[in-house]
DNA sequence: TTCGTTGTTTATAATTATTCTAAAGAAGAT
DNA sequence: ATCTTCTTTAGAATAATTATAAACAACGAA
C-alpha cells in the first residue's frame, strides 16, 4: 500500500508535476499486491469506476506514455488490436490465455536461463523474452 | 522455384479459386528462399512493382487473412503499429533488430529447449517462442 | 457453350486505436 | 499576486484494418 503522499514524491522526482489525474492514475496502477496487465480501455474504465473525477481519454494515453517514458510501466508485443501495458517493468516471461486474452507473469526460475547461440555482427542483445500461449 | 500451376493446385486443394491477384501473391510470397517476414503494405507495394496488374488493397488483406486461416502464413506478435506476417509457419524464435524494425529467424538449435516449469489447471501449452531483442 | 450459382475483387465507407492541436486550467517559482 | 511552464481536455486528424455492396470471374451442370 503506497499513500498518495509517496505518489506525489514520486512524480516530483521524475518531474512530473503531481497532478489529481496522475494521483489518481498511480493510485489504480500501483496500489497493487501482484503484477498489473492492462489496456488503455482497462484502465480508462477502472479511473471511471473508481471515483467521480472524470479523467479524459487523451490523459489516460499521455500518463501512460509518459510513465513508459519514465521506466514505470512496460509495453507488451501481444498479438491483438490493442496495446498492452505491464506494471511489472522488468525483463520477464509470460503466458498468454489465447481464449481468455490475458497475461500471467512467469518467474524467471519457471522457464530457466536461455543462451543465445547466434549472433548478429555489430547488434547485441537487449532482451530475451518467452512468450507461451496457453489453450484450453 | 514454384510453378504456377503448383500455385493453382495448391489454392485449389484449399478451396481458394485460383484467380489472377491471388496466383500473382503466392508468387511474392513463396518464391523464395528463405522466410519472409512482411506486413501488408510491405506486400502492397512488392505487388505493385511486380507487374502492372494492380491489386487492391482490400484483396490483399483478404488474401493473407485466407493464407493466414489456412495455415500459410503466421502471425508475429511485435510491438508496431503494424501487424507483421510470416513465411514460416512453424513454432519458431525471432531476433528483433529494434533500430531497422527487422524480423530474423532464429532455428531451434541457436536457442535450445525451454522447459516451462509452471502450469496452470486446465490450460495447456500451445507453443513458446522467444524474441530476442536487439539493439546496436 | 451457355447459364446459374457461388466465391472474389474492388472502390468506398465505416470503424477503431491512437495521436495531434490548440485553448483553458493548474502548478511552481519569484 | 504574477508569470511561466506544464498539463488537461475536447475535439479533430491519422492510420491500420474491416465491412459493404455492387461488379466480376470461376466453376459445374445442363
Ligand atoms: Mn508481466
Ligand atoms: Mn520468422
Ligand atoms: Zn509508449
Ligand atoms: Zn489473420
Amino acid at each position: 500500500m503506497t499513500s498518495k503522499q509517496e505518489f506525489i514524491e514520486k512524480l516530483r522526482n521524475s518531474s512530473l508535476r503531481p497532478t489529481k489525474q496522475r494521483i489518481n492514475i498511480c493510485e489504480v496502477l500501483f496500489n497493487r499486491d501482484k503484477t498489473f496487465h492492462f489496456t488503455i480501455n482497462d484502465l480508462f474504465n477502472l479511473i471511471k469506476d473508481r471515483t467521480a473525477d472524470k479523467v479524459s481519454l487523451a490523459t489516460v494515453y499521455n500518463t501512460v506514455h509518459a510513465f513508459h517514458k519514465k521506466g514505470y510501466l512496460k509495453e507488451i508485443p501481444i498479438n491483438s488490436n490493442q496495446t498492452y501495458f505491464d506494471t511489472n517493468v522488468t525483463d520477464h516471461h509470460h503466458f498468454f490465455d489465447v481464449k481468455e486474452e490475458k497475461l500471467i507473469d512467469l518467474k524467471n526460475e519457471d522457464v530457466g536461463p536461455i543462451e543465445i547461440q547466434k549472433s548478429i555482427p555489430g547488434k547485441k542483445i537487449k532482451s530475451v523474452e518467452v512468450l507461451v500461449k496457453l489453450e484450453d
